[in-house]
DNA sequence: GTGCCTCGAGTTCC
DNA sequence: CTCGAGGCAC
């Protein structure tokens, strides 16, 4: 929905010129003034009012082009070690349950001392700092965690970070810290800013110092960071070779060591006993907040011991030995303009608050999810009422309460049918969400799954973005994904459409040049199958290994799924449960259960996307999948473990057991290879017997592991 | 059957 | 980042 404009066409022409100025000084001038999103925004903004008044679209309409959005102008490189996300805890009782949860993974005992680290968080960019022989080589930003950006030449501009590191130093040492700017220094760049500026209205200031730190972080020119009062803290760090020579075995030694190089390291950096004293820390962190001289948005404990961090490991993008007690979140006041409904990929009706822009945090807050109509309910909110938002986690607005106090009235009536399509939105049983039951032919499911096709942790395909896919699809050049790989057939066309940038075309096709050979999971994930995500496509593809294994799994499941009836006489529940089994077992991967099964089948069991992956494998070739894992002697086994087992937790016997390649499953049977028996060993222990399985205490399996390395 | 843990999906702002 | 819900252990 758009609100209402006083002249549309007015509006039209000067965002024709906003945007083509932009563009001008992006391309020709290399000097962009906005950033990237700003620039997204521009775009977005036109796009909707051509929708709203399609009478008015302009002849030099920026949506007639293809869009530029500028790709980022510094270097992409892989982190050697994946730099993580931390865990959020907001209560006292989520840090107990914390170290009450490290406790259990490493089977320690309820009250076993786990020893803290705890420390501020300040509130910059992370940073990977590589020292070779102990010279300062690569600067890394954090990126996605995977892959960051390469800010060596403007990194050496900040007086903090040392070029050389002095003392003994491994080979290789990655320094990982926050850079940051401190509040003064911030305040100061900002006056600058306003002087150097043809007049104060033409300056462009920074909003807060994160965003002053990123913005002169990330400049081309280490000219202009180095002009800019950067600093740095460091807090860990990543690749170490040889390892062994990392200087200490607790989280407290090695930043020691870190620090003895010549790294400013927080003096509110202590080692605690226990979680009461890590608390007591927090809170006179807290106290002193106002007072520090940098923003912070919390405190961070790690668990010491480094051989436990080693054996704690890591759930998806975090690590299990660290998390942030994050400061509660600011609040203001605004009002709620209006509710919109926006249409996800699997059709998720999802209804958006629209505010009267309002500052949280230092970020003028606009639009907050309010996530599903029961949320709507338990707010009691309508258009036009004052509301209380917060940023949670110091990123995403939530609207907390409604302060409407008038007479009763009916909750918001959350619409019947899809705002993109007009099919009937409907609600399952036991479910929450409203869907759209338009399916394939709902244009905005449409765009959003070829968004997802080709968005990062999918084909990952640079330069065809939101903006990108929304006019190819509307102008009816890419309809399906294979659509995309026969984008190079209309080279001219695109170019012709695209008076300013046919470089950037070129860009394009090269970027999806890139993409036809894929990795496995990312084809699968890319798919965009219901409850297949990340995780799940790649316990898929690394379970069957190439396409070929995994496409006959699942053309078996499609077809034993559509033999099924219910044999006579057998009642509707029992049906049910036979065949959900059936096709658990058909697909045999551990993480799939009946949802996910199902969802998989029945996706390629549909005829229509069937021919989508037919035609699109036409055009790619998913690349198998080579698991590494150390050889060992139970790689390719089956392993089952029973019993309460006393140096390790469940978990993480799974995780050892999978590392050496081998499968774990839950109960012994004719195909288990190897049961592990911790105490109070029961029924499996007497099942292995019966089936002649080999057995192993804990002790044999610990040796098992040590062996494989 | 119940409860915990992890994953999937959707969203915001830069 | 949060929330709902699927999977699996107990």
């Amino acid at each position: 929905m758009t609100e209402p404009v006083l002249d549309p066409a007015a509006a039209l022409a000067a965002l024709a010129a906003e945007i083509a100025r932009h563009d001008r000084l992006y391309h020709d001038q290399d000097a962009p003034e906005i950033s990237d999103a700003d620039y997204d925004a521009l775009v977005r903004r036109n796009r909707e009012l051509e929708a709203a008044y399609p009478d008015l679209v302009r002849a030099d309409s920026p949506s007639r082009r293809v869009g530029v959005t500028p790709a980022s102008p510094l270097r992409k490189v892989a982190h050697a070690k994946a730099m993580m996300s931390l865990e959020n805890g907001f209560s006292d009782g989520e840090i107990r349950e914390f170290v009450a949860r490290v406790r259990r993974f490493l089977a320690l005992d309820e009250d076993a001392p786990v020893v803290l680290t705890a420390e501020p968080k300040i509130d910059g960019l992370s940073c990977s700092l590589r020292y070779e022989k102990g010279a300062l080589v690569l600067a890394l930003t954090r990126g996605d965690g995977a892959v960051g950006e390469d800010v060596t030449a403007n990194v050496r501009t900040i007086g903090d970070i040392p070029a050389r590191l002095t003392g003994t130093v491994p080979d290789v040492f990655e320094v990982r810290g926050e850079v940051y700017m401190a509040k003064a220094d911030f305040a100061t760049l900002n006056e600058r800013l306003i002087a150097e500026a043809a007049s104060p209205e033409a300056a462009r200031q920074f909003a807060n110092p994160r965003n002053a730190a990123a913005g002169s972080l990330r400049q081309k020119k280490a000219a202009i960071t180095a002009a800019r009062p950067l600093r740095f803290l460091a807090h860990g760090w990543g690749e170490v070779s040889p390892e062994v020579d990392l200087p200490g075995e607790t989280q407290t030694a090695v930043m020691r060591a870190i620090a003895g190089w010549g790294f400013p390291v927080s003096d509110l950096f202590v080692p605690v006993d226990d979680v009461d004293q890590a608390l007591a820390q927090y809170r006179r962190i807290e106290a002193m907040r106002a007072d520090l001289p940098f923003d912070i948005d919390g405190v961070v404990y790690k668990v010491d011991r480094l051989d436990w961090q080693k054996r704690l490991g890591q759930v998806a993008r975090a690590p299990r030995w660290a998390i942030a007690h994050k400061f509660p979140a600011e609040r203001a006041q605004t009002a709620l303009n209006a509710i919109d409904i926006q249409v996800g990929r699997t059709g998720k009706l999802t209804p958006v608050a629209r505010l009267e822009p309002v500052t949280v945090g230092g970020v003028v807050v606009t639009n907050a999810t309010l996530h599903n109509a029961d949320e709507i309910v338990r707010l009691g909110v309508h258009p036009g009422d004052r509301v209380i938002v917060q940023r949670a986690g110091d990123v995403i607005p939530q609207v907390v309460e409604g302060l409407y106090a008038g007479p009763e009235r009916a909750a918001w009536p959350f619409p019947l049918t899809c705002p993109e399509c007009g099919s009937a939105a409907e609600r399952e049983a036991g479910e929450v969400d409203y869907r759209c039951t338009g399916g394939l032919i709902c244009p905005a499911q449409r765009v959003e799954r070829l968004i997802h096709f080709a968005s990062r942790h999918a084909f990952d395909i640079r330069g065809l973005g939101l903006v990108r896919v929304e006019q190819f699809f509307h102008d009816g050049l890419v309809q399906s994904p294979a659509d995309i790989f026969r984008l190079r057939e209309r080279r001219e066309e695109l170019i012709a459409r695209d008076r300013l940038a046919d470089l950037s075309v070129d860009n394009l096709l090269e970027a999806i040049e890139e993409k036809r050979t894929v990795p496995l999971d990312r084809f699968l994930f890319a798919l965009g199958i219901r409850h297949v995500g990340q995780v799940t496509a790649r316990d898929l593809a690394r379970r069957y290994r190439s396409a070929a294994a995994l496409g006959r799994v699942i053309h078996a499941a499609v077809r034993i799924r559509r033999a099924m009836r219910p044999v006579l006489g057998e009642p509707e529940r029992k049906y049910v449960i036979r065949r959900e089994k059936a096709l658990v077992a058909a697909i045999e991967t551990p993480g799939v259960g009946p949802e996910v099964a199902d969802a998989l089948i029945g996706f390629f069991a549909e005829p229509h996307n069937r021919t989508v992956v037919f035609d699109l494998l036409r055009q790619v070739r998913p690349t198998d999948v080579v698991q590494e894992v150390r050889a060992s002697r139970v790689s390719g086994k089956t392993v089952v473990f029973t019993g309460k087992l006393e140096t390790v937790s469940r978990d993480e016997a799974k995780a050892q057991a999978e590392a050496l390649g081998a499968k774990v499953a839950a109960s012994v049977s004719k195909k288990t290879d190897l049961l592990v028996i911790g105490a109070d060993a029961g029924s499996k222990a007497k099942k292995a017997a019966e089936l002649g399985v080999a057995v192993a205490t804990e002790a044999e399996w610990a040796a098992i592991v040590a062996e494989a390395g």
